[in-house]
DNA sequence: GCGTTTATTGGTATTTATAATCATTATTTG
DNA sequence: CAAATAATGATTATAAATACCAATAAACGC
């Protein structure tokens, strides 16, 4: 489930964050699309800004600020020269399977770590917090067009 | 185990990669330490090079070669500005954990996402080459520091 | 070994991404 | 609505990644 978009203007609030045009506007769009660049974001954030435009500062603080707050996070992936960034998903975090052919993305809810993680915390006497993980290979087309 | 260090030059040659000085340290340098951002490398590399200094762009290329050909693989950790690289090890590959307070870093042997790839695989209908995956976490030090 | 071919190196320059600065403008609070 | 606080835009600074090219070194055939 996603996180409620009437909701995000508390979340800012309790983060001493003011409720601003561009905060709206990039929460909005992260909404609506798959993991963003700062460059995309820009892009779209320009294309949708109804009054005046926003700054690419703007959005690259913005994201900064979401980051540290985790309204976000960050991802970074070997076919993507600069991060990605995603809404983080209260409930199930996601994993990402990529095609290292023509960089297609697709999310995977499920995750297999929870045990493993336990199993590592107590080896290694760690207290974990969270986990990256990303599958790379070639999606279905790109099979196909590499014969 | 780690690749054969006696290896190492037939590897090179099999690669177009000439046999020079600074290669030959740069893989025995890797070989050595733990995986190692550029900057890192440079100065061992710096203090281990016996005739003359072997220069920056030298080390960079070089670590480029290598991950190009699979010699090396490039690690990106949230604590970590830069990528760190390390060999690869032919036989098990590792997994990240990470202390985010210290920065300590602990390799993995065990990799429990094989059956998972498949399933993955699967249901996508990828074809899966690699992954990436790190722990992150407290180490026992900085837990008891946050007391 | 010796000359030829081919790739590497050092040093520098360029590009790009990230981050800092600060005066102006906007939002929040009482 | 005024005062306090924070955000914004535009620019600049820093740092990382990469491209360039003339000089040099390694490999190959003989």
């Amino acid at each position: 489930m996603k996180q409620d978009s009437s909701c995000h203007r508390d979340f800012f609030h309790h983060h001493q964050l003011k409720n601003t045009p561009a905060r709206d506007l990039v929460y909005h769009l992260l909404q609506d699309h798959q993991p963003l660049t700062l460059e995309a974001l820009f892009k779209l954030v320009t294309k949708h800004s109804k009054k005046k435009n926003i700054s690419h500062s703007t959005v690259f603080r913005i994201l900064e600020q979401f980051s540290k707050v985790k309204i976000i996070e960050k991802i970074i992936l070997e076919t993507e020269a600069t991060p990605l960034y995603q809404l983080i998903d209260q409930d199930h975090h996601h994993h990402q399977l990529v095609c290292t052919s023509c960089k297609k993305m697709v999310s995977i809810e499920e995750c297999p770590l929870s045990n493993y993680e336990k199993k590592v915390a107590n080896q290694h006497q760690f207290l974990i917090h969270h986990h990256q993980f990303t599958l790379y290979g070639l999606c279905q087309d790109c099979q196909v067009d590499a014969r």
